[in-house]
DNA sequence: TTTACTGCAAACATTTTGCAGATGT
DNA sequence: ACATCTGCAAAATGTTTGCAGTAAA
């Protein structure tokens, strides 16, 4: 249920050969601090006074999605929303619908629904999304 | 594994107080057909001879979604893709990312998972997504 | 100092919409 | 006959890109 830390992924973000620059710092604080699916143009206004552009909001949201820093999740009709997250280990989410806030289900439990799967479909399974839709504790208040 | 038959969707659409127009009856005949997860590009091209518009195509789309006549399923950095399916049963997809043709997966195996979730996270679990990706035997070739 | 990165503005792709005419019931 | 639906073209939306200047290493 622990975020990512900033921290984490700027020295990812270094080690694997990108400047951190202020941009980039920016959108990597406020997707980790504020724990939620946002997308770019929630950080576009959370970050206004800071004068981030929305292309580099987009090219940051890219880059954190292909360092495994991040993840987008679209529902339906919706825009594209990123969160931020640990790239070492596999995960799932929980996403509040009202106010978008994400909580982590850390255990994957499909390996062995996918392997059924294989079995049954003759697809080789590659990948799969689990994400679970709802309304938070604080929103169902 | 059988997809859902035209013509049950074009009662249901009926049913309900829709017109079974000719734009509706091709987009119906060819998702169902087809049995392919489809943009509403593809359906344009597929029907070009037929002369359907991209926007009756569009207004089609959603009516089936909102009927749960088809689903939209959306891999990143995609357009949406569409795909047909029965409304009275809880059901997921697995979907080759080469030719994106899909196949059901009939039952849900993760009601448990969504209750044991609510008691871990203090969110109520309202719904959820469940795609799998892979190759079918056919791209697999 | 060098290369990667940013902001801007323009381009792009997808989806939505208003309206006049066509079609299904 | 009537309401709904279609096609068209225009608009809106979300995202990407080229380029000249800026900042990180």
């Amino acid at each position: 249920m622990i975020r990512n830390k900033p921290r984490n992924a700027f020295a990812e973000l270094q080690s694997r050969g990108h400047k951190l620059t202020q941009p980039r710092r920016l959108v990597i604080e406020t997707l980790v601090n504020q724990s939620r699916a946002m997308t770019a143009d929630d950080l576009h206004q959370v970050l206004a006074e800071r004068k981030v552009s929305l292309a580099s909001i987009y090219r940051t949201l890219d880059l954190l999605a292909e360092l495994h820093l991040a993840e987008p999740v679209r529902q339906s009709g919706d825009e594209a929303r990123y969160v931020a997250c640990r790239p070492e280990q596999h995960h799932h989410h929980i996403i509040c619908t009202r106010c978008w806030q994400v909580a982590d289900i850390d255990s994957c439990l499909l390996e062995p629904v996918a392997k059924a799967i294989e079995d049954d479909s003759h697809f080789d399974v590659e990948s799969h999304v689990l994400e679970f839709y709802g309304c938070c504790a604080n929103c169902r208040g």
